[in-house]
RNA sequence: GGUGGGUUACUCAAGUGGCCAACGAGGGCGGAUUGUAAAUCCGCUGACUACGUCUUCGAAGGUUCGAAUCCUUCACCCACCA
């Protein structure tokens, strides 16, 4: 029992730091039911969560299991630095009411994952805000320049000659004195945050609170693309909150490698079907595109339930298979005359009648399922379907 | 505080007075093809009822017939020195 539990926490991991810790505490549960904390971040600014987030959210849902409570930390104070990425140096500074409303979808979506009973929501903001300046003195007193510059962003970023704000310096030792304050007994994030988690064992001794969690991390998952990591800024995710038949041709989109990867972090398949899985597409007893519309209808399953899950299915293979018409179209209404170059602008379907244009010229527009060539061509009276490659439809009533 | 270097389209990155709406790469979009929105090949990628006009090269002025390119001021970034 104990060892099935703690094969399930293993699973996908990247590395696990002090793994004798997470056994004491998971045996502990199984013997007097005495259960523990698991403290991940999360970061207020972006309210819509994406499959690489649930990755983490998939390994808490599984220490839920195994007796863990979930320190679910809302970062909104320090969401104020922005964690080091290298993306923008510093953030700007979210209202009260900005987070709230993130929050309030944020938790909406990871609940979709994690058992809300077993959850505990917690704002750093409440106790960093009173740290102060002396606190943070005492607290910055706990890490020299050189050990921070040790940190890989930090040295990159030195070396291309990319602008550090020393308030950078700061986020993982506010992201560790969390860990101090909730006395957290386990932590997972990314591998990106190994630093930060590090950190969190770094201070708990320091400050001396008799423990220091273990640390788990997940690898980064790859976005759509293969190879940068899933982010929303990149346009390469797909998100929880999308409707199921974006969900569902996202995933049918990603290379066959990827494919692997996604069944490893995100299925709930155990590794030997997987492993099964993978040498029956190997020697062609299942075709590789079945695996990936498992993958996909299992996915999308998640987020919604079978039965939309199927339809999305269906409405997919109709769309891209069959080249049919997808059954929900947005409808304009136009008046007499428009220009097709601008109609297109106006349904939504082009950025510009320039764009417009040069996608007539690329054979890329048609009306009524019939390709167009003429770019200076006025609508008459009627109704009409129009079509920008193949998944951008408009309905348009000329009037 | 001093000295030097930098800021170009979605991103990276050429361009140092007219040939610049601006090389190239990535990304994106489209076409063909397919097992998919995969891979591959090809094309497009500032705006405008458009073989012309307009607005773009950190910002504002200036020099010039003509500026992304030269000058001045400002903003931001980087390096070295203090």
């Amino acid at each position: 029992m104990i060892k099935e539990a703690l094969e399930e926490i293993g699973r996908g991991t990247a590395e696990i730091i002090d793994m004798e810790r997470i056994e004491k505490l998971v045996s502990k549960y199984y013997d007097d039911g005495t259960t523990y904390t698991v403290k991940a971040g999360f970061d207020p600014t972006a309210p819509d969560l994406h499959l690489g987030h649930t990755v983490l959210l998939q390994k808490l849902a599984t220490f839920q299991k195994f007796g863990g409570r979930v320190q679910f930390l809302i970062g909104d104070f320090t969401a104020m630095i922005g964690d080091p990425t290298g993306k923008s140096a510093t953030r700007k500074v979210l209202t009260k009411e900005e987070i709230v409303h993130n929050i309030a979808s944020y938790t909406e979506q990871a609940f979709k994952i994690l058992d809300e009973k077993k959850t505990e929501i917690v704002y750093n903001n409440d106790w960093l805000e009173k740290l102060g300046a002396a606190g943070m003195l005492q607290l910055a007193s706990n890490l020299t320049v050189a050990r921070m510059l040790e940190r890989d962003d930090f040295s990159k970023r030195y070396a291309s000659n990319t602008p550090i704000a020393v308030s950078e310096f700061m986020y993982p030792l506010l992201q560790g004195y969390d860990s101090v304050y909730l006395k957290s007994d386990i932590e997972i994030g990314g591998t990106d945050q190994k630093f930060n988690l590090l950190m969190g064992r770094q201070l708990q001794k320091a400050y001396d609170i008799k423990k220091q969690q273990a640390v788990l991390m997940m690898p980064i998952l790859e976005g759509l693309d293969g190879i940068q990591k899933m982010s929303k800024s990149l346009g390469n995710y797909i998100g929880v909150t999308e409707e199921p038949k974006n969900i569902y041709g996202k995933v049918l989109s990603i290379s066959d490698d990827l494919m692997w990867r996604y069944y490893e972090l995100l299925s709930e398949k155990s590794l030997s079907d997987i492993e099964q899985l993978k040498s029956d597409v190997s020697t062609r007893t299942v075709h590789p595109k079945t695996a990936k519309e498992n993958l996909a209808l299992e996915i999308t399953t998640r987020f919604y339930n079978e039965e939309l899950a199927t339809l999305a299915k269906e409405e997919f293979n109709s769309v891209f298979k069959a080249n049919n018409m997808p059954t929900d179209i947005q409808e304009f209404e136009m008046i007499e005359g428009i220009w097709i170059c601008q109609a297109l602008v106006d349904a939504g379907l082009e950025p510009s009648t320039s764009q417009s244009r040069r996608d007539i010229k690329q054979n890329a527009v048609s009306i009524d399922q019939k390709k167009i060539s003429d770019d200076k061509l006025n609508l008459d009276i009627g109704e009409y379907i129009l079509q920008v490659g193949k998944r951008r439809f408009a309905k348009v009533k000329v009037i």
